[in-house]
DNA sequence: CCGGGCTTGTAGCGATAATTTCAGATTGTC
DNA sequence: GACAATCTGAAATTATCGCTACAAGCCCGG
């Protein structure tokens, strides 16, 4: 990445506090006192605040080492866009919009810990090892998902189907899961979504999928789905949320992590393969109209 | 002076969100991406931001009652000010941590970011108005998605069916869809997610559906699907994240809060339904082993 | 008490920003 | 499909800002 961030203006401040005149004084003491907002309004407005004259202003632009007024101002509005993405101003910000106990600040709140959590949780080269599975263009893919999670496994099936062929959803009804096992090749991937209120049918499924040679790839929750024990590769995820089921972002956030880095991987055949994706929905399109 | 004068650019800008035109809607966006840094340049330098002329900021500044764009950029000061006097600024130094290229952190970066401009974008009595019709039981439900969106719609469909009766998932396939219009009464609830590569049959649906007296209440995306103009209410969020396909974790999350706020309205009655839910469950599973 | 170097403010100029005007573009309506 | 209403941006105008020049004030060593 790149170089140490530049000093902001009150370290720039701070270093050259020591031969500043009595006006530049002044106007720093301004400056800290509202930090970083005094300096972004006029230089005149500026300068009054600080009783002193507009030139003072200009020249301790120029001894902190900006071309003019201008300059420092945009300086002072890059820290602050930047300080205001931080996790805990944004916190204050979002309580600012809303009562703090509307559902919306709650839910927002335990969705990003549940995200950050998780990626202090999660191993990068498991999830690396995961999308260059579902990337492997030999491997069939057979998404599978419960009761809850069906809806995350559909979302999941819908992109992968589109970045590359061979991919499969397993569906929810039972009746039909002898075929699909049937239709499970050694080297294939079962890729299974399970949450708590695990399925015991969906071990079962498992267990029979690698049976016939599958690799079994889990995404799960904290306190780990039963097809752990047999799966391969697992990725862990927090799903609580104040609310009467869990959350599935996180679910979700793996899965659309995962199509962009399988989509990355092998970029020249997906975007061919996107190109007559558009290209088919063109001659559907005009075929219907 | 009125006793109202006290609300923040962003309360002003949402309430007459409703009366805005396409190139201030733009402006709102904009400021709203980097509030409120992104006002604090100057009138140039911000139109040229939200690609509208110089005079569409001032007409907006005007609508929202100041006298003028430096009279607007004070009260940006303004708030900005007291909102800095708490005590975060001790916190800062948390968000340091080197930005990780691996495609998770940065994925998780653009999901949070996201979830942070949805929150500012939405207005949570709108929010709050959808979750009222969600929860009236005297009104049918009907949920609906696009290719994309479909699982999110599927995923909400899932969740409020157990939290209340008479709630339908609209299919895909359009050739069911008179059939479903057909099921539709007046004062029923239309709740449709369409975002970008909007599909104009989507369009064509809710127009009927609206003529047969039903309450169209749309999830989409910043820019906006067609279906907005009909809609008696709308929440636009966030999409974009760095991957050949938009996030639709912010959609998750409002079909994930507007359960939990509809499940809170109306908490004794959901929770009698999860407990008969429970005895259902086990009698199956008895039945079946 | 006087001058030299440094600091500071006043005044004014040019540059840029803010605002107004107006005509073309767009949208909705009959 | 034509008209009215509305919206939008280019261009012109006005106001304000940022900056420079210069002179008055200040401090300190002679």
């Amino acid at each position: 990445m790149s170089a140490k961030r530049q000093n902001t203006v009150a370290e720039k401040l701070r270093m050259k506090a020591n031969d500043l005149t009595a006006a530049e004084r002044k106007l720093m003491a301004a400056l800290f006192a509202d930090y970083p907002v005094a300096g972004l309004a006029s230089i005149t407005e500026f300068a009054k605040l600080a009783n002193v004259s507009t030139p003072s202003v200009l020249r301790l632009a120029k001894k902190l080492g900006f071309s003019g007024f201008p300059a420092l101002q945009e300086a002072l509005r890059g820290e602050l866009s930047a300080q205001l993405q931080n996790p805990i101003a944004k916190h204050e910000r979002w309580a600012a919009e809303a009562p703090d106990a509307h559902i919306l600040n709650r839910f927002a709140d335990a969705a990003t810990d549940n995200l950050r959590a998780s990626l202090r949780l999660m191993d990068h080269r498991v999830f690396d090892e995961v999308a260059r599975l579902l990337g492997a263009r030999r491997r069939a893919i057979h998404i599978m998902g419960g009761r809850i999670t069906g809806a995350i496994a559909h979302y999941l099936y819908t992109h992968l189907h589109m970045a590359r062929p061979n991919v499969h959803l397993v569906p929810e009804a039972q009746a039909l899961w002898p075929q699909y096992l049937m239709n499970l090749s050694k080297g294939d991937v079962l890729l299974a979504f399970d949450v708590r209120r695990y399925d015991a049918r969906m071990l079962d499924f498992a267990v029979s999928a690698q049976a016939e040679g599958a690799e079994i790839v889990l995404i799960t929750d904290q306190w780990m789905s039963p097809v752990a024990r047999i799966a391969s590769l697992s990725l862990p995820v927090r799903i609580e949320v104040p609310s009467s089921w869990d959350s599935n972002m996180v679910p979700l956030f793996v899965a659309e992590a995962l199509v962009a880095a399988v989509v990355n991987h092998n970029w020249p055949d997906t975007q061919s393969r996107i190109h007559r994706l558009e290209t088919f929905n063109e001659t559907l399109r005009r075929g219907k109209s």
